[in-house]
RNA sequence: GGGCGGGUAGCUCAGUUGGGAGAGCAUCGGCCUUACAAGCCGGGGGUCACAGGUUCAAGCCCUGUUCCGCCCA
């Protein structure tokens, strides 16, 4: 590492082809050790930060992650080059539904539950299990190349965290926003918990409509209510219909008797049944739907449980009593059919609810919960997003956004396991009193008593994410680090938690910081697999990221990611896809390797050395190119628009650099012309630093090790400055020269090509350029035309005759020929040129149809007009030249 | 049912205030040319879903139709 001495000979022998696995390894444990991630805090620099998403403790690095926090990365590198204070914090979510699952499963193996155990030794073996196994995410992290400040490792269940929980929801509770209460929530028969309603995942099933009859208590006729779950009807505390439902104007009665439980139900009238709905008639089970809960405090109707915590009909159930939910659906359908009672069964397609933990059906269910007030918290993220100070990025979801923030319901924060932050509120077993404080209270604050008992239930583990970017930073402590670097600078996140998380962090962030907790949200896509598949474990398609980095080397994937992540747009991720980038990090790989040979003194060319006006055309046109891509790459980090900054680095260091200048270099590099040879390592130099330095934030270690084998004392790419545009390197007119420059190589080499000749063979050509500083240019780098299309002799004419015997080629006003030693293939000539002949034409009769309109010429921009007029001298250029040939020929 | 996004080359997708249709991969032909065969050179390939409209000019703006995907209810 550094510290090159001089010699003749290159100073590394790099391999032919980069060997990733030793290479990752070194550069990591030197940035690690040497402590390259830790975040700055000096005064007078500008701060960027990032918190990461806190992946779940129990996760394991998934290409969703990869793509994420492959992004957060390449900013953060990015900014760090740019000399920011720059902070990328990391850490994991103690995911509370997701690691209790785990660890419960542990138990079972064991043969033991978690209630055999007990809460406080549950707990510990939780911990336990989080010692152990938890986490492996890191180090995942750490093989992708993160840049986090790992001294600065987080994790939600921590002291500082929990502190900061324990604070936030007690001012919340003495504030009024957070209260507790009876109401329906989506519970799980399997998680014994609460969930919130964002945490229900719906899936279009096919399922059943049940239309079921209710007859009158005189036995004289019946109502018909329709249903998806029979089995509710168990609980059932009447029937409703719309007021303005004609069909139910005059009903015989005002009660019908519950079949099966021979209960007197009442007959309701609600405005809220919709009539086109089947026959218009509405089973109300105020216990287990959340409408019929509505509709039965409207009307004061009693709320009956029919089913235990695992989905099991209770003692209310009556004979059902002891049957599982769906068993207990068969049966009663059953006994229905033998009463009959039910007038018929449709096939009905609706959208049943899925625990999004464990995938159980979710059981709407009547239950005491703590919940969250979240109307005015959003209010304030509604306009935190109007005002512009969060910006969303793609700007599209900033509808869906205000959408679900405008519809927002109260958030069901209780949930009833064992592991994550215990609610801090207590109750006093003497009077009743509830307390909630944000320190363990040892007296009832009322009666004085100390029998208190603490709630049970713990939090949503999204309540404590939602405080992720000030708690991280040492919040309710006034911190330094709160100062630096809240608000942070940037989200970054898959859209499909954007309210999970998103909307959440902005909620609490406002509330309790009085300030947005970023200045942007980045959304990415969801990466699918190739066939546009969501990717599952249980679907098999899942690509193991981890096996990708073996394969491809982590650079290659990190490439991969940057140049997919198009705003807006899922990702479909194939394998051929990463192995075309490891092609080009091979690519760049032997460009170093090839500069090697060239540049062996110890001191770097700096950039001042160059007096760009006054170069061959080929440095005047790298620098230019180079210039553009700094600009392109920088405007794409900045605009979160990654693939466009991965794509302009692709393009230029591929189909730029390596294929047009090396090539065009190597003649002064072989060259006898010491003032030529040094000028072109100078610039080679120069722009493979660059190229080095802007390729740095997407592929980290490639770069780091290609930066280590340059000449010159170095240390860590790292810590050097990103490539800045410089205004005296701007050339239009070399790209305009290279530009006819490369035409007539192309043309040659199209000559070649088409005709056979072998590519070693040595041949002779003429160039007919009948403009005169044309002709001069081509004249002045003749020699690299005849290197880079094995010409041996070039005769560069501005008018005269047509070599006959020639194949030839023409390049707008220019004409190129190739004399051939043998017969011209007439009719293949002559093919060609009909062909081309059809395309110019077709396309100067769309510009000559332009220009001979006024309007156009009347209301297009002089600029568009002066364009037009231009192509139209260019294009019949070229078809005079067309015609000529195909006239030559015709008389051969 | 409501909302959002999409339909561009064989495939995957770019295309940022409307101004000559692009890339990667695949494909075809030729090359081991002294950094790279994980490579080089050359070529072919598109009615920009469909139908209207606005405009001198539409892949891009407007309206409608259709198909696909996602979110919410």
């Amino acid at each position: 590492m550094g510290n090159k001495s001089d010699t003749q000979e290159p100073r590394l022998q790099l391999p032919k082809a980069y060997e990733f696995s030793a290479v990752e390894k070194k550069w990591y444990e030197y940035w690690e050790q040497q402590k390259k991630f830790q975040a700055s805090m000096e005064d007078g620099k500008p701060s960027f930060s990032i918190v990461i998403p806190p992946p779940n403790v129990t996760g394991v690095l998934h290409v969703g992650h990869a793509l994420n926090n492959t992004l957060q990365d390449v900013l953060v590198r990015f900014r760090r080059m740019e000399g920011y204070n720059t902070l990328w914090l990391p850490g994991t979510d103690h995911a509370g539904i997701a690691t209790q699952n785990v660890v419960e499963r542990q138990l079972a193996a064991e043969n033991i539950s978690r209630h055999d155990i007990g809460r406080i030794k549950f707990i510990e073996r939780v911990w336990q299990w989080k010692e152990e196994s938890g986490g492996q995410i890191i180090n995942q992290l750490k093989r992708l190349g993160c840049s986090c400040d790992w001294d600065r490792e987080r994790f939600t269940m921590d002291e500082g965290l929990s502190r900061a929980v324990r604070e936030v929801f007690t001012r919340l509770y003495h504030e009024g926003l957070i209260y507790r209460g009876d109401y329906i929530i989506n519970w799980c028969p399997r998680c014994h918990t609460a969930l919130a309603d964002l945490e229900v995942e719906h899936e279009p099933t096919a399922g059943r409509l049940y239309n079921i009859r209710y007859p009158f208590t005189s036995g004289d006729g019946y109502l018909v209510v329709a249903t998806t779950r029979p089995e509710t009807m168990l609980g059932d505390t009447a029937v409703a219909v719309h007021p303005a439902d004609e069909r139910y104007n005059n009903l015989p009665e005002k009660a019908v008797v519950l079949p099966l439980m021979h209960r007197t139900i009442p007959i309701v009238f609600d405005a809220h049944v919709e009539k086109d709905f089947g026959t218009g008639a509405l089973k109300v089970t105020p216990a287990h739907d959340l409408n019929d809960f509505e509709i039965a405090r409207r009307h004061d109707l009693p709320a009956l449980k029919v089913m235990d915590d695992s989905g099991i009909m209770n003692e209310e159930a009556g004979v059902y009593a002891g049957l599982d939910r769906f068993a207990c659906r068969k049966k009663v359908v059953e006994d229905l059919e033998n009463l009959g009672l039910l007038e018929n069964i449709e096939d009905y397609q609706h959208g049943v609810g899925h625990c999004y933990r464990c995938q159980t059906v979710v059981e709407p269910s009547l239950s005491k919960q703590w919940f969250v007030s979240v109307k005015p918290l959003a209010e304030k993220a509604i306009t935190a997003v109007k005002e512009g100070k969060t910006k969303i990025y793609p700007k599209t979801w900033e509808n869906t956004f205000f959408d679900w923030m405008y519809n927002i319901r109260d958030w069901c924060i209780s949930r009833q396991i064992w592991w994550g932050h215990q609610i801090p509120a207590w109750t006093c077993e003497d009077c009743s009193e509830l307390i909630v404080s944000n320190t363990d209270p040892d007296v009832c604050t009322k009666c004085g008593g100390s029998n208190l008992v603490q709630e049970t239930d713990v939090l949503d583990t999204w309540f404590s994410s939602a405080l992720w970017p000030f708690s991280t930073l040492g919040w309710p402590d006034d911190t330094r680090e709160l100062s630096f670097f809240y608000p942070t600078s940037v989200l970054i996140t898959s859209f499909d938690i954007l309210f999970f998380w998103v909307a959440r962090m902005m909620m609490m962030g406002l509330h309790f910081m009085q300030e947005i907790p970023f200045k942007d949200v980045y959304l990415h896509a969801l990466v699918r697999d190739a066939e546009g598949q969501k990717m599952s474990k249980s679907k098999g398609n899942v690509m193991d990221p981890l096996l990708i980095m073996d394969k491809y080397g982590t650079d290659a994937l990190r490439f991969t990611m940057t140049a997919f992540a198009a705003q807006g747009r899922d990702i479909r991720l194939s394998e051929e896809r990463i192995e075309g980038y490891r092609h080009f990090i091979n690519k760049i790989w032997n460009a170093v390797r090839f500069a090697l040979l060239h540049i062996q003194e110890s001191r770097p060319y700096a950039a001042g050395d160059i007096e760009s006006s006054s170069l061959a055309l080929e440095h005047r046109w790298i620098l230019s190119r180079t210039n553009r891509t700094i600009g392109e790459v920088r405007r794409g980090f900045n605009e979160y628009r990654f693939n466009d900054a991965a794509h302009a680095l692709y393009q230029f260091v591929w189909h730029e650099f390596c294929d047009w200048y090396l090539e065009w270099i190597k003649g002064d590099l072989y060259g006898d012309d010491p003032q030529v040879k040094t000028t072109g390592r100078a610039v080679l130099f120069t722009v493979l630093e660059r190229i080095i330095k802007m390729l740095h934030p997407i592929t980290p270690f490639v770069t780091e090790e290609m930066w280590s084998a340059l000449p010159g004392d170095r240390s860590s790419i790292m810590a050097e400055p990103f490539p800045e545009e410089i205004g005296a390197w701007d050339n239009g007119a070399a790209e305009d020269e290279a530009a006819l420059f490369m035409g007539v190589v192309t043309g040659l080499r199209n000559i070649r090509s088409e005709t056979g000749i072998h590519p070693s063979a040595q041949v002779k050509a003429t160039v007919i350029c009948p403009d005169a500083d044309k002709g001069k240019l081509l004249q002045e780098n003749s020699k690299a035309v005849l290197a880079l299309t094995r010409v041996e002799e070039l005769q560069i004419l501005a008018e005269g005759k047509r070599p006959r015997g020639a194949a030839s080629y023409i390049f707008n006003e220019i004409e190129i020929f190739v004399p051939l030693a043998g017969l011209v293939d007439v009719e293949q000539e002559l093919a060609k040129l009909e062909k081309e002949q059809g395309k110019v034409s077709g396309q100067l009769k769309k510009v000559e149809a332009k220009l001979g309109n006024s309007k156009f010429l009347a209301n297009a921009p002089a600029q568009v007009v002066a364009g037009e007029k231009e192509k139209q001298e260019t294009l019949s250029a070229k078809l005079a030249k067309i015609r000529e040939s195909r006239e030559r020929l015709n008389h051969l």
